[in-house]
RNA sequence: GCCGGAGUGGCGGAAUGGGCAGACGCGGCAGACUCAAAAUCUGCUGAGGGGCCGCCCUCGUGCCGGUUCGAGUCCGGCCUCCGGCACCA
């Protein structure tokens, strides 16, 4: 017997021969097909943690195998290294964000390497580098000649207290700052957005990619197009110019049931319409609204507010005269700003006017309405009443009248909107890509001349809070020259938001060293795009759907060909702690991957994570199971190391048979990313083996076969010690260059089957029989069944079904 | 509230173009080896009941109903948990 199995030394010493070797270098210029698999980079916050395992290490393995089926596989893997969590140590541990970053780069490299992956680390990107963000700011500028990025007044949430600019992450849940506990307000300030809906209709289109619906389905929501109509209501203010105010519904039909208007607070009209008695109560509302978080005033739980504006504006369909009032509900940034209120056919009316004392109009008759009023608003469809020439005309029918009347007057027009809105990128902070825009008092907002990119992040800052965006306190960086007139100017300081650096980072990975552009573009045709991803949902809108909008702009652009930068995607599930929570050091329930590591090997690990159950479920991790992987293992060493006995008159044919119906099994399950069953056929193929070596003699061919497949099919999901047992076995380096085990489909289909018997659906007996059995054989074998005759009885049969390789069911009675 | 996804033994999970429920593994029980233990190996392990115990019967996939010769799988109505969105006119 040979010794025993030691993953601590074949772990490293496999580790350090296979980067030796090159052997996960992945050449550009192969002759075999290529394939991107790409698995997310993750974000350098100190630790790989366990959920980074879970999501790598199966990509990792399904990677191995596509190059086992003779692709040429690009699996890279690099650092998200621009973001908050750098910026916070280094308030909190007075440790410089750059040193933070790449300490826990240098750390987390390591702990990565202890996987044993296929990652060719000759291509990292780390996202913080300049000779990355050099190239983000290349794409600002480019985006910024295309008219995609543009300046305008946004909110942004401003903790009084600390008199700064805060993320969405550093406002709680109950909308105070994370850091003093004082209430964020809402503050307008001068940022950069990305014009993402441009290209709204094209991000619904997911018909080039394969997805999961349930990404696609959030995408979907996420984007909320709707078709509607814009109507104008006349306004008959004296003393103001403008002369209407415009909606957007989409329930044109039920306009003749409008009895109020509501603006947005910060609607422009306000100021105007508001009647002088008014005005004190509107402006106090205004105040109350600007001073609320968006989280508290989206919260639909609260009752509806609003005040009256003293003002009127008229219907001009029913000719009816109505107040205008201003409510929170009424949003500023969708539609128009205002919204017409048809209490009797929205909850949200109805709400508003059952607390001011508004009246309810009913203008679509629900099925079967006896004329009482309503409890709630009826939303659904019926017939229209009491709707002018419209009444009598079914309500679905009634949204495109009414419509089509509505642009024949010129009262208003058909418009489609979306819940998107464009993309905020600045942020008002250290740790990110600066921003290639200077100010000048001459020529305005000025684009930094692409020649004079990076524009480099400096790094004798003051990060502390002070009141300030920290790169507005560095006079060095601030002032410059304009790139136009050469007049003294000041630089944009606020940086990107670090969604920027994912939207591309898998395409530098072509070059990473490339300076004539963001990536080599021979390398882009070769390699572009991604035909295989995988990680987190908590992704699905937010990242890939940035991504997608980048990818469709670097096409107009040019620079790559295709739709879409992610032809089929994947989404692991999340593995929680042993208690079935969320890991968090709160909670005390992390698992610490190195130690598992350390304890039982990479590949147990490895293995184990993949035989928890469905990659896409995630769940609780418990390290009883583990043992039976490391007991696998063990009995794979041994089974692979034993001389068998053998003989040449054996029949081969059993063992061949078991063999072969296993590789059909596991490159199904490959296929799939079924890893779990993948595993548990191995295992039982290792158990028949094992059998068969105890059991007597073996055909010696079949044999080495069946062994020699065994570890070809364990190589991707354990790659060390099946590329040590491979070497002990004398067979050539390394493993994982060979081929996948190929199935002979007349040896996998099996010869007999169990034939179930069953009287009225009920099972009374198993039959084992020749897979090609007769029907009407089939069907007497059945009947004469000892087991079965007594549950037929006297009872005459009536019908039997067939099932060929399944089971026969007598009908009696 | 709306949109997704999921509910199967003590546990993780298998089995869905309807057809043997519980593969594989963990845990548990019993045995072998051992002075003993660990490790390893072998057998049993959904619940209930009956036996002429190497056998049989009944029940059983969140709940209620339906379709079908036959339902974990399909249809209708609920319940619970998880994820996302949440006044989007």
């Amino acid at each position: 017997m040979a010794d025993r199995y030691s993953p601590r030394e074949i772990e490293r010493k496999w580790q350090e021969r296979w980067e030796r070797d090159g052997l996960y270098r992945t050449p550009d210029d192969d002759p075999r097909p290529k394939f991107y698999f790409l698995t997310m980079l993750p974000y350098t916050s100190g630790d790989l943690h366990i959920g980074h395992w879970y999501a790598m290490a199966p990509s990792d393995a399904a990677a191995r195998y596509r190059r086992m089926r003779g692709y040429n596989v690009l699996f890279p893997m690099g650092f998200d290294a621009f973001g908050l969590p750098a910026e916070n140590a280094a308030i909190k541990h007075g440790i410089h964000p750059k040193k933070w970053t790449y300490d826990n780069i240098e750390r987390m490299r390591g702990q990565l390497k202890t996987m044993g992956a296929m990652f060719d680390w000759s291509r990292e990107v780390i996202t913080c580098d300049p000779e990355y963000y050099k190239w983000n700011q290349w794409f600002f500028l480019k985006m910024y000649e295309r008219g995609l990025a543009y300046r305008a007044l946004a909110p942004a949430n401003w903790c009084p207290s600390c008199q700064t600019v805060l993320a969405n992450e550093q406002v709680l849940p109950d909308g105070t700052c994370e850091r003093c506990g004082t209430p964020v307000t809402r503050r307008d300030l001068e940022q950069w957005f990305f014009r993402i809906t441009a290209y709204a209709d094209e991000l619904l289109d997911h018909s080039k990619i394969q997805w999961p619906e349930p990404v696609v389905v959030m995408q979907k929501n996420w984007i909320g197009r709707s078709e509607g109509v814009e109507i104008a209501f006349a306004l008959e203010v004296p003393g103001v110019d403008e002369k209407e105010i415009r909606v957007f519904t989409t329930r044109p039909d039920t306009i003749y049931g409008v009895t109020f208007m509501v603006l947005a607070p910060e609607h422009p009209l306000v100021p105007k319409i508001t009647a002088p008695e008014r005005r004190r109560e509107v402006e106090e509302y205004i105040e109350l609204a600007r001073r609320e978080t968006e989280v508290q005033r989206l919260s639909t739980a609260r009752e509806k507010t609003g005040v009256f504006t003293g003002a009127y504006c008229r219907n001009l369909l029913s000719g009816e005269l109505v107040p205008i009032f201003i409510a929170d509900y009424a949003l500023m940034w969708y539609g128009t700003g205002a919204v017409m209120g048809v209490p009797a056919h929205d909850q949200r009316d109805f709400e508003f006017a059952q607390k001011f004392g508004l009246p309810v109009k009913v203008v679509v008759a629900p099925p079967g309405w006896d004329g009482s009023p309503l409890e709630e608003a009826y939303e659904g469809p019926g017939t229209m009443v009491d709707s002018g020439p419209f009444t009598g005309m079914p309500s679905e029918e009634g949204k495109g009248a009414v419509a089509r009347y509505v642009e024949e007057k010129g009262w208003g027009r058909r418009r489609v909107m979306y819940r998107m809105r464009d993309w905020l990128i600045s942020r008002q902070r250290y740790w990110g890509t600066p921003i290639p825009i200077v100010y000048c008092d001459e020529c305005g907002t000025v684009p930094v001349p692409e020649d004079q990119l990076p524009i480099v992040l400096p790094e004798d800052v003051d990060f502390r809070p002070t009141g300030e965006s920290p790169l507005a306190r560095h006079e060095g960086f601030v002032n410059t020259a304009c790139p136009r007139c050469g007049r003294p100017a000041r630089r944009e300081t606020d940086t990107m938001d670090t969604f920027m650096d994912s939207n591309w980072y898998f395409m530098r990975y072509l070059s990473p060293h490339y300076d004539q552009g963001p990536f080599d573009p021979e390398l882009g045709r070769k390699w572009l795009p991604v035909d295989q991803y995988t990680g987190g949902a908590e992704h699905a809108v937010m990242h890939l759907l940035y991504a997608r909008f980048f990818w469709k702009v670097c096409r107009d652009l040019g620079l790559v060909q295709g739709d879409e930068p992610f032809l089929r995607l994947f989404n692991q599930g999340q593995i929680l702690g042993p208690d079935g929570q969320r890991m968090s050091k709160s909670r005390g329930n992390v698992v610490a991957p190195d130690e598992q590591v350390e304890r039982w090997g990479t590949d147990t690990f490895r293995c184990y994570l993949m035989f928890l159950g469905p990659w896409e479920h995630g769940g609780p991790f418990t390290f009883q199971g583990i043992q039976g992987i490391w007991r696998w293992l063990n009995r794979i060493w041994n089974v692979a190391l034993a001389t068998p006995r053998t003989d040449e008159a054996a029949d081969p044919l059993p063992l061949r048979k078991l063999l072969h119906r296993a590789i059909q099994r596991a490159t199904d399950d490959m296929e799939k990313f079924r890893f779990n069953t993948l595993i548990a056929t191995l295992m039982e193929l290792t158990n028949s083996l094992t059998r068969a070596l105890q059991e007597g003699p073996v055909h010696p061919r079949a044999w080495e076969e069946a062994v020699d497949s065994l570890l070809l099919m364990l190589a991707p999901l354990a790659p060390h010690i099946a590329e040590e047992l491979w070497e002990r076995r004398g067979r050539p380096y390394s493993v994982h260059q060979q081929s996948w085990p190929s199935y002979d489909p007349e040896l996998a289909r099996p010869e007999e089957v169990t034939l179930v018997v069953q009287v009225n659906g009920r099972l009374r007996d198993r039959l084992t029989v020749p897979a090609d059995i007769s029907e009407e054989e089939a069907k007497q074998l059945a009947l004469g069944s000892e087991r079965v005759r007594p549950h037929i009885g006297e009872r005459p049969v009536r019908r039997i079904i067939y099932v060929p390789g399944k089971l026969v069911n007598i009908v009696v009675g």
